[in-house]
DNA sequence: AAAAAATGACTGACCAGTCAGTCAGTAACC
DNA sequence: GGTTACTGACTGACTGGTCAGTCATTTTTT
């Protein structure tokens, strides 16, 4: 916990420039920039809706006040769009290479080629950047995943379609890392690891069980695996953790891993099978 | 929260000390505490020969000279033993509720009940302790895998042999947080990851593959497990990454899913026919 | 009393977060 | 089109709290 809001008064600054008080009080006037404010704590704090990933700055886009004028974002807008992801995208990187804790929000501005100061125009403070960096990444794969769950399918085809989904939009993106990141850094984030319980997991998990009861009621798949869907998933997170640690000693085929988990987890049901 | 500190490595750290040459050279000539020496880096420098757990610092033990004195171990002795294995539970609670970066060695010392000095009187640094902490969790484990190597029997009963390992050895205890700890700060210390994987993951697959190869010639298993022995260990890791993050939500049962993952697996073989 | 062990106040690097000041863009007016 | 006024995005030097590591001093052991 260190310096916070502070209201003090003087703070002698001495810009080499020094010029006349006038405009200090002329911009004293017009200051109260506010920064965090404009999309809050999303998650940070107790009610977590999450916030959908939409616009957080810059609110009023084309359709308002002067629509008639610009329907061209105008510059700047779009120029504070492409900063957002900047640093959203250095951030990722950062995080993800050094965690949340060793992570310098310096190192993250000079990759972002943006200021310290204005990582704190678009976000409140390093742990706001971290956890809207999660939450924009994984905002497109739950709306994917609710999908996942009203369709009515044979498990292995449920199965098959899932460790696909997995590998393309996950492990073979940047998601990849944002995954590893919730994983390694949950604990400090509860909030972060309640999320991704009941946007994620909750739902899969959910989805694949009703399917499985189905299937095991047909005869086609175990009990236990009903009990225990979480067996279907562990490789792919086997893979990501892997992939991350030990990939130079001994690199993994994950697409051939998940397979050959679905293969053997379904072989007695679906017959011999295989190939 | 503020500042924390940055990550491992750090070499250019700027010791504060760095004064005329004179007063260095008085040091060292009287100095000489030297403390991170005697059991050195284990693992941090190119060659990890592992250090086995054994003695560190308070070198000669009794039977050298002093030996007909002192059989037993001379109070300071037993003393300083004790304190060391404080300081390292006090390290394994801090560093598993905080990570490496996020652990104050304050804490530590508070922890342990000892001034924050004495903990640079048995270990070189931050760095040091955490790896030490690490090497000797992980040390007894080492040589119960080996044992796991050697012997030949059906590939089911060396699967639920080392489900029972895993879980009484690891899961049950605080070395499930050791593990946690090496897949949270593995991509910084590289040697680390080295180790468990040199140690830890490299002979469990290399045994579970061998054993696995005989018995798909034998039509006991899948050729697909012995390609990825990992699909086996998989649950395991689950867990412990599980029982971090989402235990709260949902209870998991690692005895039983192991259980449930080894009867799939083998389900075929086991009972379809075909012994 | 000497030696070893332990202590904890202290130092200085470090970094999250701040804010006075700058200037590119935009708008308004000629 | 050109000129001027205004706005707010952006900057980066700076502050204050923090904490790894040190070492002169005190305590304990022999």
């Amino acid at each position: 916990m260190a310096s916070r809001r502070r209201t003090p008064s003087a703070p002698q600054r001495r810009k080499p420039s020094d010029e006349a008080p006038v405009a200090a009080a002329a911009k004293a006037a017009v200051k109260v920039r506010d920064n965090g404010g404009p999309k809050g704590r999303s998650l940070t704090s107790g009610r977590p809706s999450f916030p959908a990933s939409g616009e957080r700055k810059t609110a009023a886009p084309d359709a308002s006040n002067s629509a008639s004028r610009k329907l061209v974002p105008s510059r700047r807008k779009s120029r504070s769009v492409a900063r957002r992801q900047a640093i959203l995208a250095a951030a990722l990187d950062e995080f993800s290479q050094s965690g949340f804790a060793a992570t310098r929000l310096d190192d993250v501005a000079v990759r972002a080629s943006v200021a310290k100061g204005t990582i704190y125009l678009y976000f409140r403070d390093k742990e706001s950047l971290f956890q809207e960096l999660v939450l924009d990444m994984l905002a497109p794969l739950v709306s994917r995943i609710q999908v996942l769950g009203a369709i009515e399918i044979p498990v292995r085809v449920l199965a098959e379609r899932m460790a696909e989904l997995f590998v393309r939009e996950v492990y073979e993106t940047r998601r990849k890392d944002v995954m590893r990141l919730i994983l390694l850094e949950g604990r400090r984030f509860p909030n972060l690891a309640e999320f991704y319980y009941r946007e994620v997991l909750a739902p899969v998990l959910t989805a694949v069980r009703a399917n499985l009861k189905c299937a095991v009621a047909r005869g086609e798949a175990a009990p236990g695996l009903a009990r225990f869907p979480q067996i279907l998933v562990a490789p792919g997170l086997i893979a990501v953790i892997w992939s991350g640690l030990f990939d130079a000693y001994e690199p993994l085929d994950v697409r051939a891993m998940m397979e050959t988990q679905i293969e053997l987890l379904f072989a007695r049901a679906g017959e011999g099978g295989a190939t």
